[in-house]
DNA sequence: CCTTTGATTCGACGCATGTCAACATAGACG
DNA sequence: CGTCTATGTTGACATGCGTCGAATCAAAGG
C-alpha cells in the first residue's frame, strides 16, 4: 500500500547492474540491486522452481507441471511471483494454464558478475 | 567441451555441486545446497563484503581494511563468518591482522549453474 | 604483567520471510 | 448461467536473520 519497494525494472542489456565482482568494490546502491537477484535464487524452493522452468523444453513450463516441490500450490504460487518480481521470470496466461518463462538477461547479468570476463 | 579455457589453478574440476540450472531440474538436495550458496551472496553487505575482498590486491584484505559498510564491526564479522561458512571465502591469521581471501572453486561453480559462456 | 588495539562471540531486539488454510479470481465447458 | 478446475491473493503464524552493545579472546608492546 503506502510501501513502494524496489520495482523490478527489466532492461533489455545484459547489464542492468553491475561489473563483475572481482573488478572492483561494488557501491552500496549497487549491492542493494545484486543482492535482490541473489536472494531470489536463495531459497532451494525457489531455485528448484526456476530450474525446473529453465530446463523445461520450449524453456516454459506451466504451474501445472510443478507439484512435486514439497509446499502447498499457495506457496508455490507465492515462489513464483518472487522470481517475477525480481526479474528472473516472466508469465503469460494462455487459456486456462499460466506458463513461465526465464528472463535470459538476468541469467547472464548474475553469470557476468560472477565470472572474471567481462 | 573446451569451456574450460585455461585454468592455472591445479584443480581440475570445478565443484562437485550441480550442473547448470537450464540443463536438469535440481533435486531437493542438490537444491539446499546451491541455494545457501546464492543465499550467502543475498544480503548487500555480504555482497559488498565478497566484492571488496574479490577485487583487493593480491586477492585478499583484512576486516581493518574494510569499515565503510555501513554497519558495526561485529556485524562486519558475523557476515564474514556466514560468508567462510559457505565456503565462499578462507580466513587466515597472519599477526594482529587476519586476512579473508575468496574461494575462486565456489565462485566458479556459482558462474557455471548460469551458464557463465561468451 | 598490564595496557592497547584488533577481531570474534554472546545476548537480545525487531523486522523480514517462508508456510499454510481460506478465500477470491479467471477461463472452460456443459 | 452455473459449476468445475486452475492460479493467484489475503491473513496469520512461526521461524529466520540482520543488527547492535557488551563481553571475550588474541596479539603486540611498554
Amino acid at each position: 500500500m503506502s510501501n513502494v519497494e524496489t520495482l523490478p525494472l527489466q532492461q533489455p542489456d545484459v547489464t542492468p547492474c553491475c561489473p563483475p565482482l572481482t573488478e572492483r568494490p561494488l557501491s552500496a546502491e549497487e549491492a542493494v540491486r545484486t543482492a535482490a537477484m541473489f536472494k531470489a535464487l536463495g531459497d532451494p524452493v525457489r531455485l528448484r522452481l526456476f530450474s525446473l522452468v529453465a530446463s523445461h523444453e520450449g524453456g516454459e513450463a506451466c504451474v501445472c507441471d510443478i507439484s512435486d516441490v514439497g509446499v502447498s500450490q499457495p506457496t508455490v504460487s507465492h515462489h513464483l511471483k518472487k522470481l517475477k518480481d525480481a526479474g528472473l521470470l516472466t508469465s503469460e496466461r494462455r487459456g486456462t494454464w499460466v506458463y513461465y518463462r526465464v528472463e535470459p538477461s538476468m541469467v547472464a547479468a548474475m553469470g557476468q558478475m560472477l565470472g572474471t570476463r567481462g
